[in-house]
DNA sequence: CGACTCATTGACGTAGCTCAAGGTATGTGG
DNA sequence: CCACATACCTTGAGCTACGTCAATGAGTCG
């Protein structure tokens, strides 16, 4: 049973080789760079050779929102035919050196009619995207901020990019990004961590040092059974 | 380029003639019934032909979330392959009574590769759930809980289930459990648009008096191009 | 008419926001 | 290798939106 993520990784990892034969651009980035900025039509999809890249929206106060990570063997974002609004004030950037392909929509969607097992991943990986989003508005948004932090340490405990469970590499911006709050707010709550010898904050980065208090915080819809 | 709506109709309509020919019950709902409860694993799929069932999420702490309103023409939830806890948390009620026709998840699966253009539709129909979804969590979380309400009530009067513009069939409570607020505060921002005449308040539903001034309130992400 | 559900309003407490001042790692150029 | 700049983190004080608790009113139904 599956809880959320907020770091993907190798969700389509199979299917290189695949991709590879069908119609295609290498795509390399820069740290800091972006595959795609605010306003700009989200026209292709990128299949992550390597690297990370992380997704925000932009609200019209000046919020940012983090919204996910995406890394090796996934794809970004998925192919529909219709235009939303939202899509607008998505901007996703490179937040290492990236490798990419670039599929252009048409063909993206050419390769679901005709790769079932593409289909099928791909409708995987929407669900996937949807728990995320309904554990995001329907469960953490009745949770205190500071069990929402607690939550998204344990989450990415589970799931973060250095792969090392109890190193969290996030700034106490980004938790804040991530968890729309502010981020004197996010420092006060790693701060009460702190005190309680569940964490040790360090410039950048987080270590969980007492996994089972941690735990004890966490809401239960959050928990791997 | 479309706005997010909380209420789903005739997206699968085209598909009716379709999915009578393929392998499939009849199942009808009496008003307040079941088409899932809480903890049931979600193993087929309902094709609404008539009615409206409302799907809730409920947080441990007794808190009810209200995520989306199905009608006729439309299909709930989709299939996929994996199963993630929070599906748990899930319960799906008839508002009204309802007939639909029910799919194991492996027949809809099939379906979906065997029929390209049901797929690009299941894409579709993910895609806006998406942006329902990355909308509350992304953008109406940064917003008051005064443009939230208008936000909700400018989104209802473009799709609701009475299809009267200006008609909004809503109870206090149900506003306050979409927009994850309380049922006093959701009074008291209706009681600050009713001030404004800006709505009539009624028993069990409102009336939008003047849409132009519900309009400047809501934010830029919500508006109608 | 009584019972129920839904809506209104007040009093009060507090979580989280804003504004603000300082502290401490990391990187850069002289 | 030190001086300095910059980014990141810490902490305090005050304000306010929203939650909680509670009492009352107003439609609807058997």
């Amino acid at each position: 049973m599956l809880i959320p993520r907020y770091f993907f990784a190798n969700t389509f990892a199979g299917f290189y080789e695949y991709f590879l034969t069908q119609p295609h651009i290498r795509r390399n980035f820069q740290k800091e760079e972006y595959l795609w900025r605010l306003d700009e039509p989200l026209t292709h999809v990128y299949y992550v050779i390597s690297g990370v890249a992380v997704a925000t929206l932009e609200h019209e106060d000046g919020f940012r929102k983090i919204s996910s990570f995406h890394s090796s063997g996934t794809i970004f974002p998925v192919s529909h035919q219709s235009s939303f609004k939202i899509e607008q004030s998505i901007a996703v950037t490179a937040v290492s050196e990236m490798e990419t392909l670039c599929f252009t929509n048409e063909a993206f969607l050419q390769m679901l009619c005709e790769n079932r097992q593409l289909m099928l991943c791909t409708l995987n990986w929407y669900a996937s995207y949807v728990n995320l989003l309904l554990y995001e508005s329907a469960h953490q948004d009745y949770n205190s901020s500071f069990i929402k932090l607690c939550n998204l340490l344990y989450l990415f405990s589970h799931n973060s990019p250095s792969g090392q469970e109890g190193r969290i590499d996030l700034t106490q911006e980004n938790i804040a990004q991530i968890l729309t709050m502010t981020r004197v707010n996010a420092a006060r709550n790693l701060a009460r961590l702190r005190d309680e010898k569940i964490i040790i904050p360090h410039r950048r980065w987080i270590e969980i040092i007492d996994q089972q208090a941690l735990e004890a915080y966490c809401s239960l819809e959050t928990l791997q059974p």
